[in-house]
RNA sequence: GGGCGAGUGGCUCAGCGGCAGAGCGCCUCCCUUACACGGAGGAGGACGCAGGUUCAAAUCCUGCCUCGCCCACCA
């Protein structure tokens, strides 16, 4: 212990702190979690922050969350392996930096594929670590020796052989598919990388006149430039209007191309005319369709969006720029039978919010119907169990429906999909390495197909990848499978689901026990908190600039983590309320150090050798260690929050540590002093263990000041909700206790009586048990209460003519008083009596209900019996008091 | 179109069949030597609306309204 203590400041400041113990444990190892199979492991895998990320408020959550469990669980004796990293994140990572070459005017074309990738790899060493240092200054205990990145050569092996693989088992195929084309990236995206906006459009209704110059059909669309790649117009097979036109021919307009009129289920006759355009090269419904009646697939429109030279005069003109010069021709043509505003929702690039369009290209694909069966089995069986529960079903629907998945990007950033193409025949062959012949016709010309891999098809693999898959580690086999994934709704399929069935697929076993989903972080108005839109709220900015330090970011977050709710709105004044409870932990402790001067800890003493106040803070504490424990166990991190706070802020200081300075004082009895010195120092030491995960450095900070064994809180153990400290005599005593001194409080305030008003409360108690009890704590009423005396009157003795009264739990409570209060007391006498008198109407409605009696459970029916007795207790009290005033 | 979540004091949220709660804000008093980033005492609520179940509903059921999220190939 630093000798001086009163030089310690009363404002905590955690940002020198913090840093300082970051470094220590670091410095120390702590964090590393070696292969040990004597030790039980515990293992989280980080969700991956993109190497263009900064630590954003969802970060801090997540992460805080995570460190939340691997602290609690390490200090549970369990050995915690927190493994961090970060996502090469192909499309995204692209945008940021093809923003920064467009800056020079340039596009990832004027570098070509390699200097793009040197580029980016220059870029990745350059900013790509900002997050790890953001990460620690929160305090987060990863195993840093492990970092991985996912474009790492071992990682990349992974991804490789996890492609390979999944080929060789026939999950992959290759082949002409319409996908969904981001005609700015100039790449596919998958279904879940899909965004939809509502936009104002038109619905054309264009007739195309009969082959044989009949009137021929009206169809609606919103696409008239893609007219110019119609093959056939279709109605529902029972639509009455349309039955004698089905296999008749109609005139494509503009490009009058005859087709024929088809009959088809999925035309929905209710929209539009009921009579629809097949356009399958630009259509994912008419592209099925057209399979479906062997139509060909023409295309008018380039990976850019632009006609193309099919589209004749249109040649050249972008998509929506065509969209309105062919809508003027069929005017000008008298084809456009009708013209109606429409609003639509269209799918945009999440990344780029350009517009997609359908588009037919080569394309890789996994077949996911066989991957998902088992992955659906191991949640409904609960070998993957969901936190809040709800999330299972929306799991589940998502996996019931799934559809293959588009894993093949024509972007540069990533890893390139192990497959080769022949030049001379076409022939494509799946392989690590490039083949020397053409295994069909032995060219020797085959060059690597250019695509490469979506993002999340090689984070899908970080649960394993990460750990020397596909080699057979001791890493492997003993940090797999791990325990939590803790995560964002947002990305369940896109992430979450794909593990499951990967780490099924390779390994045969789940990557994880649990998925826990935390809420979103949202500003105070609900929105989401963004950068740019000035919404969001900096972390970096809070802990730093602002002051708060990481421990109060972490605590405000979780103590607003709930299940219930799947959004969390989050606020700098939250910072605020964190920062003061961090300075009543920090004063908490200055108290106990000023007055543990000669203490050394000892031994747990008999608990029957320790005061009352003692045994019922710990008690107290008992019980708070066991909640605690049991809300991280079901992932209840706001309820352990709070029960933390309360048990620190509103028991221990608030009223032990008062209690305690009765005891401290000096007139208590021989070896009182010692008994107090060792419980302010047990609760306070155990419950900033409790506190550790949550807050790590102010704990740590505190802990080292105090008296403890170890050396550091962070491997001190998780403090045992142990039975024997339970102690239900010694609290009902002091609660009693703390009853009393709150209603003489209440009298003294209500009588308008300043502090040093030397008035006696007067404690009439029947009860000659509660009466000794007290008395013999009458010190600590006197003190807390601040009455110079008091006065236990015979219950037989009259009662003074004149005094303000209150009755709890048998016992009456006096403040006599003069001539001038009497007003006073007869407002506060009524004013309790109203109150009483109503509870009793209530309960005795209750009571005297057939009903209630018959039919109720007998407990809560001898709860209301016991209620009854204590309100007409207080009745009687109350109105006695009352006439004695009115009378006097 | 379907699914999910939320609607409780001014604000953020607990409570989810048996006495309406917390923190912040507000009011009054207090520098009682750990803390004014504090202490003590208060005020403040038709628990979104309408039905129903039950001895008993903020809590369960049904319908509706508002807000938010997700899923979905109506051109």
């Amino acid at each position: 212990m630093a000798a001086e203590p009163e030089r310690i400041p009363t404002t905590y400041d955690p940002r020198g702190v913090e840093q300082r113990w970051y470094q220590t444990w670091l410095a120390r190892g702590y964090f590393h979690a070696p292969v040990d199979p004597q030790r039980r492991p515990f293992v989280i895998m980080m969700p991956l922050p993109n190497i263009t990320g900064d630590l954003h408020i969802g970060h801090a959550l997540n992460n805080t969350l995570q460190d939340v469990l691997i602290r609690w669980r390490r200090m549970q004796g369990w050995n915690s392996m927190w493994m961090p990293g970060t996502d090469h994140a192909s499309i995204g990572t692209h945008v940021v930096i093809e923003r920064e070459l467009a800056k020079e005017g340039k596009t990832r074309f004027d570098l070509g594929r390699e200097k793009f990738l040197e580029f980016t790899w220059r870029w990745k060493e350059k900013y790509g670590g900002i997050i790890y240092s953001q990460l620690k200054r929160m305090g987060f205990s990863c195993d840093w020796d492990r970092v991985t990145f996912t474009l790492d050569p071992g990682y990349a092996d992974a991804v490789t052989e996890a492609f390979l693989r999944l080929h060789a088992r026939g999950h992959i195929y290759y082949g002409q598919r319409m996908i969904n084309w981001c005609p700015h990236d100039l790449t596919s995206v998958s279904d879940l990388e899909v965004e939809y906006q509502e936009v104002a459009s038109t619905l054309y209704h264009v007739r195309y006149p009969g082959a044989d110059g009949s009137d021929g059909i009206v169809i609606a669309t919103q696409r008239p430039e893609t007219i110019l790649a119609d093959v056939a117009v279709a109605v529902h097979p029972e639509d009455t209007r349309y039955r004698h036109l089905v296999g008749r021919q109609v005139v494509v307009p503009i490009v009058q191309r005859v087709v024929p009129v088809i009959a088809d289920p999925r035309v929905d006759p209710e929209f539009g005319t009921g009579a629809v355009k097949i356009t399958p090269g630009h259509d994912p419904l008419d592209n099925e369709i057209g399979a479906t009646h062997g139509l060909a697939a023409p295309v008018v429109l380039d990976e850019r969006g632009r006609m193309t030279a099919e589209g004749g005069a249109f040649a050249g003109l972008d998509r929506f720029a065509a969209r309105q010069v062919v809508a003027a021709e069929l005017r000008s043509r008298g084809l456009v039978v009708r013209e109606e505003p429409y609003t639509t929702a269209v799918a945009v690039c999440e990344r780029c919010k350009t517009v997609l369009e359908p588009y037919i290209t080569d394309q890789w694909f996994v077949r996911m119907a066989d991957l998902a069966a088992p992955a659906i089995r191991v949640v409904r069986e609960g070998k993957v169990r969901f936190h809040p529960e709800r999330w299972r079903k929306v799991y589940l629907d998502w996996m019931e429906g799934i559809r293959d998945w588009n894993i093949s990007r024509r972007l540069w950033w990533g890893h390139q999909i192990p497959a080769w193409h022949c030049r001379d025949c076409g022939e494509v062959v799946v392989t690590r390495q490039r083949p020397d012949r053409c295994p069909r016709c032995g060219g020797a010309t085959l060059v690597q197909e250019e695509q490469i891999l979506d993002t999340w098809f090689s984070s899908a693999l970080w649960p394993f990848a990460t750990l020397g898959w596909p080699e057979d580690t001791p890493e492997l086999r003993y940090f797999y499978p791990g325990n939590v994934l803790v995560t964002d709704r947002g990305i369940i399929f896109l992430w979450v689901a794909r593990m499951i069935m990967f780490g099924l697929e390779f390994l045969g076993e789940v990557p994880f026990t649990d998925v826990y989903i935390h809420p979103t972080v949202l500003t105070l108005e609900g929105r989401r908190m963004s950068k740019s839109m000035g919404t969001g709220i900096d972390p970096m900015e809070m802990m730093d600039q602002r002051g708060y330090g990481a421990d109060a970011l972490r605590f405000a977050l979780v103590v607003r983590c709930s299940q219930q709710q799947q959004d969390l709105r989050f606020s700098e004044k939250m910072l605020e309320d964190v920062r003061n409870f961090n300075n009543k932990i920090w004063n908490i402790a200055r108290f106990v150090r000023l007055n543990l001067e000669g203490f050394a800890p000892t031994a747990a003493p008999q608990r029957e050798a320790l005061g009352l106040i003692d045994r019922w803070i710990l008690s107290r504490f008992a019980r708070t260690t066991a909640e605690v424990t049991g809300h991280l166990e079901s992932f209840e991190f706001d309820k352990a929050a709070k029960a933390i706070y309360d048990f620190l802020w509103s028991t221990y200081a608030d009223w032990y540590v008062e209690l305690a300075k009765v005891d401290l004082s000096g007139q208590a009895g021989p070896g009182r002093r010692e008994q107090v010195q060792w419980t302010l120092w047990r609760v306070l030491e155990g419950a900033l263990r409790l506190l550790h995960p949550i807050m790590p450095h102010i704990t740590e900070e505190i802990w080292q000041l105090l008296p403890h064994e170890g050396e550091s809180i962070m491997l001190a153990p998780w403090p045992q909700p142990s039975a024997q400290w339970l102690d239900a005599r010694a609290e009902q005593a002091v609660e009693r206790l703390i009853q009393v001194i709150r209603a003489i409080r209440s009298l003294r305030a209500d009588m308008g009586l300043a502090p040093a008003a030397a008035v006696a409360p007067l404690l009439r108690v029947a009860d000659d048990g509660r009466r000794a009890e007290l008395e013999a704590f009458s010190p600590y009423i006197r003190a807390l209460a601040r009455a110079g005396a008091l006065a236990f009157p015979s219950p037989a003795a009259a009662p003074p003519a004149r005094a303000a009264a209150a009755a709890v739990d048998g016992v009456e409570v006096l403040l006599p008083v003069g001539e001038a209060e009497a007003e006073r007391i007869r407002h506060r006498l009524a004013r309790e009596l109203e109150r009483v008198q109503q509870d009793l109407g209530r309960v005795e409605a209750r009571l005297g209900s057939d009903g209630f009696l018959s039919r109720a459970a007998a407990e809560v029916v001898e709860g209301e019996r016991r209620r009854r007795e204590d309100l007409l207790r207080r009745r009687e009290t109350l109105a006695r008091y009352l006439a004695s005033l009115a009378a006097g």
